[in-house]
DNA sequence: CTGAAAGCGCTTACAG
DNA sequence: CTGAAAGCGCTTACAG
């Protein structure tokens, strides 16, 4: 292993003018510096992490901890909540790339009322960590805050960290607008988790824009759900229940998971999608564009999300004590081919 | 911060001592140890994993990192490769855990030819990785052996590392063997990408099966693909060209990916699965559950892949100079809806 | 069973 | 613009 004190003898100078180097200070004459270059390069020099971790009391590890209930494993449906996480993952993997961080990751479940934390952040093997996903309460991050300074919230809003998230609102209501251009009247709604954040935003969405179009809202177009794809399938058995005058022409679905669900229903019991009924997803996971027919989605552009994530967090590793920042993406839809035009 | 100098202090012992009992050294006295642990509790101490690592000379990470063709990322299929390698990131965080290592993730484009090494590795921030994946050449691993001597290939046989794998040829011919017990003699192949590892072992399982079936190896039913969705469907399109006494009753799909895209094809064509033509997906990935109908698959049993690969790479961590280890699982099928029976 | 001392490889005031 | 010195928080022979 070759060391900074092997660099400097090597090169005539102090360890004090390499590291200067190595870490771009600009206070090197430049023939020194040259020089030194000259030297690590024959050497291969590079440095010990640890060590420059231990001095600078800083890890160089971002942390991505992905949140999940409890209920997941239980019901053996960790394939609903791979499916929701991964894209973060890459695209946080992806953005982290070019910083000098390295990237840790964490599954963790959150169990309500538990005082247990993620073990990267309760060890401090990071200086910043990201929580995706919203399947915890805002007593989490309360927690986590004493032990972390840096921290993100991706997908859920927060009061007491930097967050990034979506227009929850603004995306259904362009849902709705999206089928009634598309000539809908009788529209159903099928939110997510009440306990997260965004449902009870997204159903004001849902309301608004049935108001918006003069159609009346119908507490029986409207169905609970939780994330797993199985729910999915539940509610579309009592969507074909419903008495025939009220069967919907269009179903938004509060995630693609659920909607991925519902196609199963709607496949068994040869219900066609988009001839007998139209379903829009929420998220565009990947498995939209495999479901068949390929599922028409709102957008959460998972990809931006992840990079905004990513200067958000770089940003208050810089300047710990700035005000709190969030950051809300607009949606857009994917159009793809389970969404009939009526006129 | 507290530090083991504080402990020591408070203890009345010297810092020696509370090293001792934190790395569970038997050495220490009962009623020490026991006074120690309490001043640690009381404090709240955390050992700084920085110094250790500076120390011991180790980093308590380990690396993994996910490979692909520079195409999927220029061809815009990064879905079809996010889909494929979640269950692995996700079972390997969950096998990390309890290990009291942390998992730090790298996406790794390999270009071939090219000397570029995952960051990670190259800046020594893990003390082992795994390499999940097959898309890349025997090269790239002789390459990273030169800088990191703990590397465990995940789904590609190595030579020069431990490695998990699955028993290819063997999976291929119990999906043979699967169709024949269902009445089919009409078996297409479509096989993945010829470059891989386990290409050729797979179209060996293929025409044992069928030798041992005594059907006639056709040429014509056999296709390569590589490994997108979009290939996938390009396939199906050409097995329905097929003059009709040719068309197969039955298909393997070396990759689910490859069975979804040709179920889109057939999904468009008004081909019905399996009334019309039976599918075998490959590998078992999470999409296959969402597809409609659902689809038979071999599973690879990624989650047991992601144990053994780490109690591999734990092993060989503990002893660097062991001889080389391979373990081979063996696959079974996933029964789901997309196989008829002939019979 | 316990402790004093050295040292891991850096960075950072500080002095010149 | 450069260097000597101290120190980050641990672990590890070694001595007793």
């Amino acid at each position: 292993m070759v060391s900074i004190k092997d660099v400097a003898k090597m090169a005539g100078v102090s360890p004090t003018t390499v590291s200067a180097v190595v870490n771009n200070h600009d206070c090197v004459k430049l023939s020194t510096r040259e020089k030194i270059l000259k030297v690590i390069n024959e050497l291969g020099y590079i440095p010990n992490i640890s060590a420059r971790e231990l001095v600078t009391n800083k890890k160089q590890n971002i942390g991505l901890i992905t949140t999940g209930y409890d209920n997941f494993q239980k019901n053996g449906c960790n394939n609903d909540k791979d499916i929701f996480y991964i894209e973060y993952i890459n695209g946080i993997a992806e953005a982290i790339k070019t910083t000098g961080y390295g990237l840790l990751i964490e599954n963790f479940v959150y169990e309500e009322g538990s005082k247990e934390i993620p073990k990267i952040i309760e060890q401090k093997r990071v200086d910043g960590a990201m929580i995706v996903g919203s399947l915890y309460k805002k007593e989490f991050i309360e927690l986590l805050k004493k032990e972390i300074n840096v921290l993100v919230t991706v997908g859920t809003f927060s009061e007491f960290t930097d967050y990034v998230i979506n227009d929850y609102t603004e995306s259904i209501l362009m849902a709705v607008r999206y089928f009634v251009k598309n000539g809908h009247r009788k529209i159903a709604y099928v939110s997510g988790d009440s306990k997260t954040y965004a449902c009870p935003l997204k159903l004001l969405g849902y309301k608004e824009g049935l108001k918006e179009a003069g159609i009346k809202f119908d507490n029986e177009l409207l169905f609970e759900s939780k994330f797993m794809s199985s729910h999915g399938y539940d509610v579309a058995k009592k969507i074909c229940e419903l008495p025939k005058e009220k069967f919907p022409t269009a179903v938004i679905f509060g995630a693609d998971i659920l909607a991925a669900g519902a196609c199963r229903y709607f496949y068994e019991n040869k219900i066609y999608i988009p001839e007998d009924i139209s379903i829009l997803g929420y998220e565009n996971l990947s498995i939209s564009s495999y479901i068949n027919p390929p599922l028409t989605s709102i957008d959460w552009n998972k990809n931006l999300m992840s990079k905004e994530a990513c200067s958000l967090i770089l940003r208050r590793l810089k300047n710990p004590n700035k005000k709190y920042d969030g950051i809300v993406l607009p949606c857009n839809i994917v159009e793809r081919k389970s969404v009939k035009n009526l006129n």
